[in-house]
DNA sequence: TATTGTTATACTCTATAACTATA
DNA sequence: TATAGTTATAGAGTATAACAATA
């Protein structure tokens, strides 16, 4: 039952990471950003507050000095903005400008259209389910993965 | 629906294609590869039979150059063997040895006991239901996308 | 002395361009 | 002249190492 599926598990993380399909969402916002900026922007839009540097590294799974620099890039198109964090002189939050929150809008719309076209045609009932053990699926993965990091 | 699954459908791509789990697997196998030798090792031994370049290509969405030169690093270390296309004298198979075979064994092995783990206790109906649900997006996602291609 | 973030550098994966050989 | 593959080069994405400032 697994064989069939991994193949096709690894055509759809790649469509998803690295393929056509953010790009073209990318272009829909009429921004010029890379994905890894996009990332950043969707991070802080689902976060719905500022976060530190820090947070946002961890959040998307990589190391600091990555998200520095395309917090830096972002900044330089008014995208984000570092703010003070009070608690910490060390540390900077950052926060989406008006414009950085529109484009994290404007790209999820285009992407959220997309996939419910891709859907359309799928009884309620499957769409739901496919929600459902998807959800626990990234869950339990995750899960096991810390779990084995613990060694 | 949709908004809370998307970072959870992207830290699980992020986790198959780039992340700790595939690493892991290709340690458990005991040979030092990389990722995408690996990946042309995996479309060899599903597709079970010789290959082609441009066809190994097509199936991991690559382009030719990139599969050239891992198919030279894989022959190197005797996993892999180009032999000549009786059909095309431009062409050339490339085929499986005995090693790459096991290798690709092994680490097939040791994948699908790890994603047996995770769903381990889940309930067989939900098993089920995942694989017929996750293949069904995979199919539908990558003929959306080729329909797109057309443009 | 530990932690937050930054700068500088290097590595992995993949693409594009230019070329060779056969069709 | 088109196609299969190769070689050489370039680019995107991310990591590691060394450092600065604050805790």
């Amino acid at each position: 039952m697994l064989s069939g599926l991994l193949p096709r598990l690894n055509r759809l993380s790649r469509a998803i990471t690295r393929g056509r399909l953010p790009e073209r969402a990318i272009e829909a916002t009429g921004l010029s950003l890379d994905r890894p900026g996009v990332t950043v922007l969707l991070t802080l839009h689902s976060a719905d507050a500022p976060l530190r540097v820090g947070e946002i590294a961890d959040r998307m799974q990589v190391v600091g000095p990555h998200v520095t620099r395309h917090v830096t890039a972002l900044e330089k198109r008014g995208l984000v903005r570092r703010v003070a964090d009070p608690s910490d002189q060390r540390a900077r939050l950052v926060e989406l400008t008006g414009s950085g929150s529109e484009a994290a809008d404007a790209y999820k719309r285009n992407l959220f259209g997309w996939i419910a076209g891709v859907l359309a045609d799928w009884p309620a009932q499957d769409r739901e389910g496919l929600a459902r053990l998807l959800g626990r699926l990234a869950d339990d993965t995750a899960a096991h993965l810390d779990a084995l990091d613990q060694d």
